[in-house]
DNA sequence: ACTAGCCTATCGATCGATCGATCGGGACGT
DNA sequence: ACGTCCCGATCGATCGATCGATAGGCTAGT
């Protein structure tokens, strides 16, 4: 049932580990062959430059992400319910794969200008999903905000932010963390309590169904 | 008035913005020599090792922002005035000093552990400020939050991501930013319009008390 | 069935460059 | 003469990356 751990995948995963915890100029080649078990000349067999393999783990990630709200925003109709999808899952993701997530949301300055471009239109192209959500909500009443861009900035920082501090083996479970999201981003966005909204659950399995389901968190 | 540049302030001042720009791990010394004007072995006339001058300006800076926090609760008695004297300086010194701001908040994972211990209990006395405010005001009945730490770690996390965006040319001005980031925490935290707070020229000079008046930002 | 050719996966050795850090000594003010 | 400030030269270590070589497996031709 679960795949056989593929080299390549290998090298991937020990990557995304080794740049969260350290950076990726803090992770040096031979520390991340070490990781994936191989040499460090092997390593050059499955990746191009140590550049070229921190740009594909940050555009897989947000690849899943756009493609989780793209999702979310097919399946729901009021801009309090698309909110309440988007801050769930981007929450439960951050907290199952936080490794991944912190590598995006702290290295964009370690890639150099050319590289660069094409990670932070995908992050814009994320991020634009939120504001378009938010404006909609605001247009139609649903919301009350001061500013739309510094409101969308704020929601997502404020659920990345889970990413830094997420513990499988913490004192809250996961479905509770992301639901107090919710709750927090609706409430600052204006709304009154709001009734037959999927629980948590509901996202958690989206979640597992787009980054997979192994228990790596 | 303004003061002459000392090299030691040309030293950290180069490595605060170095750190910021491209990460401790990514910045070498010759590199941050020229900034500062100096050849390599100059620089450490003027500091220990590296990892010393990374941890003097994080200390540095958390330092600041706990003065900041405990003159604003001295001078405020409600928990609403508290959040929102805490929200505002928060923001306009991530926004005014962004730099620093944001090696503290990125830059944790490059200390060695024996270095990261203080700087982290720093941290978390600056953090326990901010819960010490909620859990005033869930007691009182001015908040009415779902879980106290989770919503103090969003309220921080929403407030410090101003230093990833904030441009002193960029469309709002700083006490719009301010005011507007107050807003959305306090009503995040459940309260209603709150009358007679100080407006955010109240903390963007109390900011430049602590930090000086210098026009880096 | 045997083999020649090719592809994938792997490694030890090593490249030039850069890393953080140190040395001995010069210049200058007091 | 002493302390402060400064630097060129250089240290050993490590960096990211490449080299040539080897072992094994698959395929095609005979």
């Amino acid at each position: 049932m679960s795949r056989p751990p593929q080299t390549d995948g290998r090298v991937r995963a020990a990557a995304v580990a080794l740049f969260a915890a350290k950076g990726f100029h803090g992770t040096g080649i031979r520390e991340l062959a070490d990781a994936a078990g191989l040499s460090s000349a092997t390593l050059y067999h499955y990746m191009g430059t140590k550049e070229d393999l921190l740009v594909e783990i940050m555009q897989a990630s947000l690849d899943r992400l756009i493609r989780a709200a793209g999702q979310i925003l097919e399946e729901t109709s009021s801009p309090v319910a698309g909110i309440n999808g988007l801050v769930q899952t981007h929450v439960i993701a951050h907290a199952l794969r936080r490794a991944e997530t912190v590598v995006v949301d702290t290295e964009l300055r370690s890639l150099s200008p050319d590289r660069r471009g094409p990670v932070i239109a995908q992050r814009d192209e994320y991020e634009k999903l939120w504001g378009t959500v938010i404006e909609k909500g605001q247009a139609s009443g649903a919301f009350e905000v001061p500013d739309l861009s510094v409101t969308r900035l704020a929601l997502l920082q404020m659920c990345s932010g889970v990413a830094n501090w997420y513990s499988p083996n913490g004192r809250r479970d996961l479905a509770e963390i992301a639901e107090t999201h919710a709750h927090l981003c609706l409430t600052m966005l204006g709304t009154g309590p709001a009734p037959d909204l999927p629980s948590a659950d509901h996202y958690i399995h989206l979640v597992a169904d787009i980054w997979g389901h192994d228990p790596i968190p």
